[in-house]
DNA sequence: ACACTGTGAGTTTTT
DNA sequence: CTCACAGTGT
């Protein structure tokens, strides 16, 4: 028996060995499929078939770093000639190989959604379009909506007289991105769909080399990746796409569950394997969860069962007030970290982002450790985005300068160059269909002479700088950027709590850089199969890659070793159900279980699809926890600035009561209804004391406190709210917010 | 050119 | 309620 075959169950390893021809593994949660993915690929490798000629596609990058590694420790160094990565990674690297065939540059950068939404701010104001009576979010929606289902502006249907607009803006969009050498990331999709049915040679190219096709979460699959995988897999045949159809939950971002579902019809052979055993969770919580889960229509019914012993029922939980529940959700974690588990076993799950702002007061006031996922990703931070310009205009300026990060950065930090300067730049800049760099010149009679100074100041020091580029590694470069532009010194000297956050970011983005140059240039290289080392590359070639790789990432890697081991990581984990999905922890709780907030009040009214979508949110809520689950809701919330009334969840009816726990003190409605609410008034001296000792630094503000600042002069504490003091100076300054530890607050 | 003030909108977001 | 953005005032 193959070793890779060890510890597996019969339905596993049968997925395993099912090598040759189509297979679909309907992998419940918590079943183990990536363990069978991995194995399946090192099965693989060790009957002699060359990884060379094997593919994994995932949809996150965090994902296929998992799987690298873990087929790493399986086969060995020979893991890195096997493609294992995103479906956009994938498509970016055919496209930088072939890309030309569709007539853009194989040096083609990629554009981020808020670059995206400036375009079409531009598009819209070149088509006078009003951005009141349709906003550049919802052409965005739309053009990737039809990028998804493979439209081009012509495809549109024109039902009404918006349809006509979509068109338009659509067709100017692309047309942009086309003379800009950039594509947008549903593009590279889109792209790579119309290379492979354009390019037969291309087609054949990479339907003999991959002859092993794996996709992760099929169910997520959209009109596009449905496609790459069908022409991919079309002359080979050797298929294998792991999902459940129970986790969809992505379909409006144009993930088709049909995908999945139709795939016995794409493969009249297809081999199907349903993985029901789940490793992660007490059988209460998969009773609990199949409950749910059995509401919905399903061609592949699950149950999921596990043999890690029967566990607690679930804990019910019905507050009367938003806050009630908060409070409640934060007694139990205290009871559950001075009895058998540390904080950063629990999580809190929500439905909405919106949610997690009074938990996140209530941990900080009650000193509890937590981290928040989701928010702002790192990469889609200002001065992420701008050092990213910063570069990308420097290494631009030879051969093409980069518009878009042009406009982002010529005035940041504060240059004096302000709208009316650029639109003329603008303005001529189109008529001598060049860039905006280059346009800028000393004798531009367009603008007055203070303007053209600036300008030309800016230039010569974008130049200055891309001519060194060479002279340094990328982390002293990089250094070398924020210092000679101002960036860092407009940062120091602004001394907010942002500002200082922000340089803190900068420092990172700089390790980040640093690491990979260090570490990942060379397994990319060798990835790559690429006869260069990454020695021989110059700090510029260097650079152009690391960019690429940026704009593929969305966040940064785990923090490292040493804080976890030092126990900084033991903090209470808050974040949506969908950014949950995939992971575990041994303790749930999810948060505002209500008609109106789970499912979504949009939900309840659109009905239908909605709902099952909503349920099966719920479904992945409930498997996510592995020995306890927390479920709680609230008769009574402040939402959006007024209170609503909800019904418990229609889910929670949908589970046999008796595996519930019900917690909530037993009170009459007279009693709730009688009892005051909990006083909103916090009180405010306490508040910052209680902070400031929180972060240990020995600085204690309340308000009122008399304070002076080197740089803002003298202020008074207006209030104090956990690590931040709010202070106005005088009239020059205003009111900043400043951190409680700020070594440059002196009291007076 | 920039700071301030008022208005309007507020599900989820792997790349 | 609170955040983001647009328009006004200096």
């Amino acid at each position: 028996m193959s070793e890779f075959l060890e510890n597996m169950n019969e339905r596993q390893a049968e997925a395993i060995q099912a090598t040759e021809g189509p297979l679909l593994v309907m992998a419940g949660a918590g079943s183990g499929k990536t363990r069978v993915l991995t194995h399946r690929i090192a099965y693989l490798v060790s009957k002699g078939v060359n990884p060379y000629n094997i593919l994994a596609i995932t949809f996150t990058n965090k994902a296929a770093a998992e799987m690298k590694e873990r087929t790493e420790q399986l086969v060995g160094r020979q893991a890195y000639r096997i493609w294992i990565s995103t479906f956009h990674a994938m498509c970016v690297r055919i496209l930088r190989q072939n890309i030309e065939h569709l007539g853009y540059g194989s040096d083609f950068g990629i554009i981020d959604d808020a670059d995206q939404i400036s375009v079409i701010k531009d598009v819209m104001r070149s088509l006078n379009m009003d951005p009141k009576l349709r906003p550049p979010k919802y052409f965005l929606a739309r053009i990737s909506e039809a990028k998804n289902k493979l439209q081009f502006p012509g495809d549109l249907k024109l039902e009404n007289l918006t349809d006509k607009d979509v068109g338009e803006v659509y067709e100017r969009y692309q047309a942009i991105l086309v003379q800009n050498n950039r594509v947008d990331f549903d593009d590279l999709l889109l792209l790579t769909v119309r290379l492979l049915r354009e390019q037969p040679e291309v087609l054949a190219f990479y339907q003999d080399k991959f002859q092993y096709i794996h996709v992760d979460e099929y169910q997520d699959t959209n009109h596009a990746q449905y496609n790459i995988v069908k022409l991919l897999a079309d002359k080979h045949r050797n298929i294998c796409v792991v999902g459940d159809s129970d986790q969809s939950i992505y379909s409006w971002r144009g993930a088709d569950v049909g995908n999945i579902l139709s795939f016995e019809k794409d493969y009249a052979d297809a081999k199907i394997i349903k993985l029901e055993q789940n490793y992660r969770s007490k059988q209460m919580i998969l009773d609990a969860a199949n409950d749910v889960i059995k509401h919905n229509y399903s061609m592949y019914e699950k149950k999921l069962f596990s043999d890690l012993g029967e566990g607690s029922k679930v804990r019910l939980y019905n507050a009367s007030a938003g806050d009630e529940e908060v409070r409640h959700v934060l007694r139990e974690i205290k009871k559950l970290s001075e009895d058998k588990y540390r904080f950063g076993d629990c999580t809190i799950l929500y439905r909405t982002n919106s949610q997690s702002r009074l938990f996140e007061q209530t941990l900080r006031m009650a000193n509890i450790p937590f981290r928040i996922v989701g928010g702002m990703s790192y990469f889609k931070r200002k001065e992420i985005k701008d050092i990213i310009a910063y570069l990308r205009l420097i290494l631009s300026i030879d051969m093409n300068p980069d518009d878009l990060s042009f406009l982002r950065i010529v005035n940041e930090p504060k240059r004096g160059i302000g709208a009316t300067s650029i639109e003329r730049l603008r303005g001529e800049a189109g008529m001598a269909e060049a860039s905006l760099f280059d346009t800028i010149s000393e004798t531009l009679d367009i603008l007055g002479s203070t303007a053209i100074n600036r300008l030309m100041h800016f230039k010569r020091l974008i130049q200055e700088l891309a001519s060194v580029v060479d002279d340094y590694t990328i982390g002293d470069f990089i250094e070398r950027v924020l210092d000679i532009t101002g960036y860092r010194n407009m940062l120091i000297a602004e001394e907010t709590i942002e500002s200082l956050a922000r340089i803190d970011n900068l420092e990172e983005f700089k390790s980040v850089a640093i690491t990979f140059e260090k570490d990942i240039l060379p397994d990319l290289l060798e990835e790559e199969g690429s006869e260069q080392k990454a020695g021989d590359l110059t700090t510029s070639e260097k650079l152009a890659l690391l960019l690429n790789d940026l704009m593929l990432q969305t966040d940064v890697k785990e923090e490292n070793e040493e804080e976890v081991e030092e126990g900084e990581d033991n903090k209470v984990t808050l974040m949506t159900i969908h950014a949950a999905k995939g992971l575990e922890f041994p303790v749930v709780f999810i948060v505002g279980f209500e008609e109106g907030l789970f499912p979504i009040y949009s939900a309840v009214e659109e009905g239908g699809d909605a709902i099952d979508e909503e349920r099966r949110l719920a479904y992945v809520a409930i498997t996510r926890a592995k020995e306890l689950l927390y479920i709680s809701n609230s008769r009574k919330r402040m939402h959006n600035g007024n209170y609503m009334t909800n019904k418990p969840s229609r889910f929670l009816t949908e589970i046999d009561e008796n595996r519930f726990e019900v917690r909530a003190p037993k009170r009459s409605f007279t009693l709730a209804s009688n009892a005051p609410l909990p006083s909103k008034q916090k009180p405010k001296k306490p508040v910052g004391v209680v902070a400031a000792k929180n972060l240990g630094k020995g600085q204690i503000f309340s308000s009122g406190d008399k304070i002076t600042h080197p740089s803002f002069g003298d202020g008074v504490v207006v209030s104090a709210d956990g690590p931040t003091v709010s202070i106005a100076f005088g009239a020059e300054h205003g009111i900043k917010k400043l951190m409680a530890s700020h070594p440059a607050i002196k009291k007076r």
